[in-house]
RNA sequence: GCCGCUUUAGCUCAGCCGGUAGAGCACCGCAUUCGUAAUGCGGGGGUCAGGUGUUCGAGUCACCUAAGCGGCACCA
């Protein structure tokens, strides 16, 4: 074995160097420019440790702050370390267990010392001086293998229980070896970590990270679990990168739709029917508008409409299986006459339960089940706006996106199971459609795979978890490009789940709409069609959602938008304000032009300054303003003004009338 | 459901070491008729989330309950 080995650098030179060379040679050997900026080594395409010893011919890069995302990924890593180490240093007996880095920081979980409670936000302040002092001191980070006994027992003799399972629990590595790695900060700290790291502690920009927010998170994500407390930070390369990241949480703070929806007076929730929404005139606007949009395009698609019971007995939801799997989320109630006679319970012992519907499944199951189904009335597709009752957790409860009671843009085709490629394609095309109305949307699609607490064979699953890949593929999605992947485990309890996720105008995304292929129900419900053969068969059911609820669509636009409604969706459409009290006849039949043309129209005649009426009409982002003074009147025009855009035009009221109706029009009637 | 925080006028918020509640906006009234993001003056409005306790005295301290917020877990 030769003691030289070859390193090809990214532009394409390459170096002859000793076995053993680390990329911090490499890069002194470049130049002290290059070995000051050298953050990490990237060997073969893996991101490694600066001082990790080269040992065969590889293509070597060093990353540099240039190399943003890499940069960053390490930059996040490290500044959780620097905080667990803050932390065990301002807190003795605080025990290490988890910290990784996020999207926009990082985090780590502390299980804080007997009698010490849960970090509070109080203590962000001091955590921080602590981290900025470890980044000043310009700890080295050295990175040890160690064995597995070794390290446990280190673990253990220092009271870090929760680092000492975890050593025991990590599987061997993908030689066999037992080994593990450790990171040593200076010399007086060390925490158990695959790596990579910088090269010290000083390579962290002291200014570019701000702790954010304490949590409780369960130990292992595991409800089941000891509740250890996060602390959460942002971190960037530079103080310029973290400041424009606050600047964007607050403009994503100004777009919240509870905010928006107080407000504009869409909506509002109140503590005595919390988690279900009291629509104002104004918002129940805009779910009428998407509804009837909705019923646009499913009735051409081939549904057909249905409305079911809100209420059914229990009876009906043991033989669904819901009362089994999904008792826990929801609504019971006593099938009795209430007792109003006496002091007594208002409900007997012996009463016989009922319950609000979480889903619309089962009724659509029981629909289907009427008559004899032939094979030539399938696929069957059956839509309802259905308004179901699900008993949430309490503290899942979030504004319009998490609520009790919502209404699913919900539907169910019955097919046989040569059908339900095309189906899932045709459902696909239609989803597209609609997010393209709705907002320009662009989408991921996920495969929610078997979950633990389910029913059907594995045979079963296998089966409809292959359909949905295969009918995927027919339409060319299972990619990169549409986000494609599969999610072990979060599937339904009677079906795998396709998941659309929703990216917003901020880079946010939603679950929202979903495809499923149900074998278990109609077996359940003992659902059945006659095939060609004259055999009864059992139909697959496909449970779908586009919106997914009207409650969360409504807030995902409310914020996709930040409130500035497409025009056909608007609450108001436009407002006729008047800048003297001389125009107000003419501003009534300015407004009565536009109602007869079918716009929403308010008028604004109020003793006020237009400047003020510009402000306010603004602030409830209403598309079009129609100024009008004794000039306007006069000359039978009207000064349109775009409130989003600012920008006016006077024009002939005819002509402002045919832009505001041209622009009012739903997508699909274009 | 779990951890932490919060709850004062319609909204946003101030209220110190416990001594009997305040601002801006909104609302109402009056004046102002004004050309594109806040006209001026005046007025009304609060069992300080609910409950229990400590205290001569509680918005303020303690405990309980509820809801909200940020996460966790769960999820359309």
């Amino acid at each position: 074995m030769s003691d030289l080995i070859t390193l090809t650098l990214p532009d394409g030179s390459q170096r002859e160097v000793a076995r053993g060379t680390t990329g911090a040679d490499v890069a002194a050997s470049i130049g002290p420019g290059l070995a000051k900026a050298a953050l990490a080594a990237k060997v073969d395409g893996e991101l490694v440790d600066l001082s990790r010893p080269i040992e065969a011919d590889a293509a070597l890069a060093l990353v540099t702050v240039r190399d943003e995302a890499d940069a960053l990924e390490l930059a996040r890593h490290d500044f959780a370390h620097v905080l667990a180490e803050a932390v065990q240093g301002l807190f003795p007996g605080t025990q290490i267990t988890f910290g990784p880095s996020t999207d926009d920081g990082f985090y780590y979980d502390f299980a804080p010392a007997p009698g010490r409670g849960p970090f509070t936000e109080d203590d962000l302040p001091a955590i921080e001086e602590a981290m900025r002092a470890i980044i000043k001191a310009d700890k080295p980070l050295r990175r040890e293998v160690w064995s597995r006994a070794q390290l446990i027992s280190r673990w253990k003799q220092q009271g870090e229980n929760f680092k000492a399972e975890w050593a025991a629990e990590l599987a061997p590595n993908d030689d066999g070896s037992e080994d593990l790695t450790v990171y040593w900060s200076g010399d007086d700290w060390l925490d158990m970590c695959r790596g990579p790291h910088l090269p010290s502690t000083g390579k962290l920009d002291p200014q570019a990270f701000k702790l954010t927010r304490v949590s409780g998170a369960y130990w292992r994500g595991d409800q089941k679990n000891a509740m250890l407390s996060r602390v959460y930070g942002t971190a960037w390369l530079n103080k310029k990168q973290l400041d424009a990241h606050l600047l964007r949480l607050e403009e994503a703070a100004k777009r919240d739709h509870r905010k928006l929806g107080r407000e504009m007076d869409l909506f509002h929730l109140q503590e005595e029917a919390h988690g279900s929404v009291f629509w104002h005139p104004r918002g129940f606007i805009i779910y009428r508008e998407l509804e009837a949009y909705m019923r646009r395009r499913l009735d051409p698609a081939g549904y057909q409409e249905v409305k079911t019971p809100q209420i059914m007995d229990a009876r009906q939801w043991e033989q669904s299986g819901h009362w089994g799997k999904y008792r826990e989320n929801m609504f019971v109630i006593p099938d009795e006459v209430p007792n109003t006679e006496d002091e007594g319970p208002v409900v007997s012992n012996d009463a016989q339960w009922m319950a609000l519907k979480p889903m619309n499944c089962p009724a659509h199951v029981l629909i289907f089940r009427q008559g004899i189904k032939s094979y030539r009335d399938l696929p069957l597709r059956m839509a309802e706006m259905g308004c179901c009752h699900r008993n949430e957790p309490h503290g899942a409860l979030h504004g319009l996106m998490r609520v009790r009671q919502f209404t699913q843009d919900d539907g169910h085709i019955f097919c046989r199971q040569d059908q339900i490629v095309a189906e899932i394609a045709a459902f696909c095309d239609l989803l597209d459609v609609v997010y393209k109305d709705l907002g320009g949307f662009s989408y991921a699609i996920k495969l929610a795979l078997r979950p633990e607490k389910r029913f059907g064979s594995d045979a079963m699953w296998d089966w409809s978890e292959q359909s949905m890949r295969d009918a995927v593929k027919a339409t060319g999605r299972d990619n990169a490009d549409w986000g494609w992947e599969e999610l072990p485990g979060e599937g339904a309890f009677y079906a795998p789940k396709l998941e659309f996720h929703l990216t917003d105008a901020i880079g946010r995304t939603w679950q929202v709409g979903t495809i499923q292929t149900d074998t278990v129900l109609p077996e359940r419900l003992d659902a059945s069609y006659v095939g060609e053969d004259g055999n009864r068969h059992r139909p697959v059911m496909l449970h779908r959602a586009i919106l997914g609820s009207y409650e969360r669509f409504i807030g995902i636009l409310i914020e996709h938008f930040a409130g500035w409604f497409p025009t056909w969706l608007a609450p108001c459409q436009a407002v006729v304000a008047t800048i003297v009290s001389d125009a107000d006849d003419y501003a009534g039949t300015v407004a009565d032009t536009l109602r007869k043309a079918g716009i929403r129209v308010e008028t604004d005649l109020r003793n006020e300054k237009i400047n003020l009426k510009v402000r306010e009409h603004s602030l409830q982002k209403a598309p079009y303003m129609l100024v009008v003074g004794r000039r306007e009147a006069e000359e039978g025009t009207v000064a349109l003004r775009s409130l989003k855009g600012g920008e006016q035009k006077v024009m002939p009221l005819a002509e402002a009338v045919a832009l505001i109706k041209a622009d009012a029009t739903p997508p699909d009637l274009r």
